[in-house]
DNA sequence: GGAAAACTTGACCAAGCGGTCAAAAGTGAG
DNA sequence: CTCACTTTTGACCGCTTGGTCAAGTTTTCC
């Protein structure tokens, strides 16, 4: 799978409103599908059918489905990450640490789609994405990592080699978004009682944080 | 998907020698290929070639594309759940999940494949083995998460809900096969070095069972 | 050694799917 | 209103792929 991104109006050429709100809609019904069936297990035509235009004009937006399954998952990528983006410095670890887990397990559980369009991509080698894994997610995940890394040479930390902790992080809070079906195998209907996710939430954040505390 | 086994011999007739090694070969073949490409990504093809047999032969050995599919997920499904099954009340408790834990990592790193192809399957919702999840392993989790509760009722392990830990034990352990290229990604070279993988099964350890110890 | 059964394969088919095309329908600036 | 441009679509093409078939080869067992 090549990795061009190549949209019908390539140049600068500003988009026209149809072009805006078609383009919206086509990518929408894409994540939803993507999400589900993957790459190759998904069709145009579930795609145009979705997004309630005929396979023709899905193809007069977007030139060929890897494109159309390039760009939704450039344009999560870009929200995916935000949280990270936010560990900041100068705040105190644990309480940096509590939010970006509490955000990305929030994010997991009203937006599983994204998780699982990336999960699947990057099961199967990330063809797509491989080039954006190691530079700018690996200089981001660089760059927060001597923040981790900072914090526990100050003795506000545990030991723990910060890429794996990131590691577990992104392990932990994606899962249930993941492996919803298997969740709900195990545990039954509960998974859709009110306070859930909270509960969900509340495990994974005792078990980290209470791994990470200086004792 | 359908969820028949269906293999040739459906009936009773135990399998010739020339059965047996073939079988093999291209239950082998399809682990490697299925996991890679995923069910719908993968065809009959490329499986004939990596087992070296025409592809009516393959047929001939397994009726339909999902039956080689179900056959080779059921195989490795119960070797993937021996772990689990170890987990000993009778035990101390941090040891009897220590060793559940490093058992994981090791499957994980040993047969990534396998990790894979269930990791993809779930994703997609599971329709090969749905089934299976919500009554053996259901059964199974059921079983080994009253172990625990009990362990944590009697204060030699932190309060943390079962399933939630069990949950999050599977998540860490196979991020590190499922995920392998972002891994990889991110740190670069320095994965293929020897002890990666002991270093990543010590992270993981410390920060679960730091995570649990009663404190 | 020979017949029956098991095994193997080249040729083939039908369906599904990505993508094209030419022509029709709609839109909007002057 | 008009004309150029954008948008939409039915019909179609070629390739891939799951699966069949009939005919050939090998193995097994007496």
């Amino acid at each position: 799978m090549d990795v061009t991104v190549n949209t019908k109006k390539d140049a600068g050429d500003k988009p026209t409103r149809i072009q805006e709100i078609n383009r919206r809609i086509i990518l929408e019904a894409a994540l939803d599908v993507f999400s589900t069936y993957g790459f190759r297990g998904s069709t145009i035509d579930q795609i145009a059918e979705k997004s309630g235009m005929s396979k023709p004009n899905l193809l007069y937006y977007f030139k060929r489905k890897q494109d159309i399954y390039v760009s939704v998952l450039e344009e999560t990528l870009e929200e995916w990450l935000q949280p990270l983006h936010e560990l900041k410095p100068e705040g105190d670890p644990v309480e940096e640490l509590r939010r970006y887990i509490s955000r990305k397990i929030e994010m997991s559980s009203k937006r599983p789609e994204a998780s699982r369009l990336f999960a699947n991509e990057i099961l199967h080698g990330a063809p797509a994405i491989k080039g954006f894994l190691s530079t700018s997610l690996k200089k981001l995940v660089d760059e927060k990592a001597s923040v981790i890394r900072q914090w526990v040479s100050e003795g506000r930390l545990a030991p723990i080699d910060p890429y794996h902790l990131i590691f577990m992080i992104w392990a932990t809070t994606q899962h249930y978004a993941d492996f919803d079906v298997q969740v709900r195998a195990v545990l039954g209907p509960q998974v859709d009682k009110a306070g859930f996710a909270e509960q969900s939430a509340q495990a994974v954040l005792s078990l980290i944080l209470n791994g990470i505390k200086v004792r």
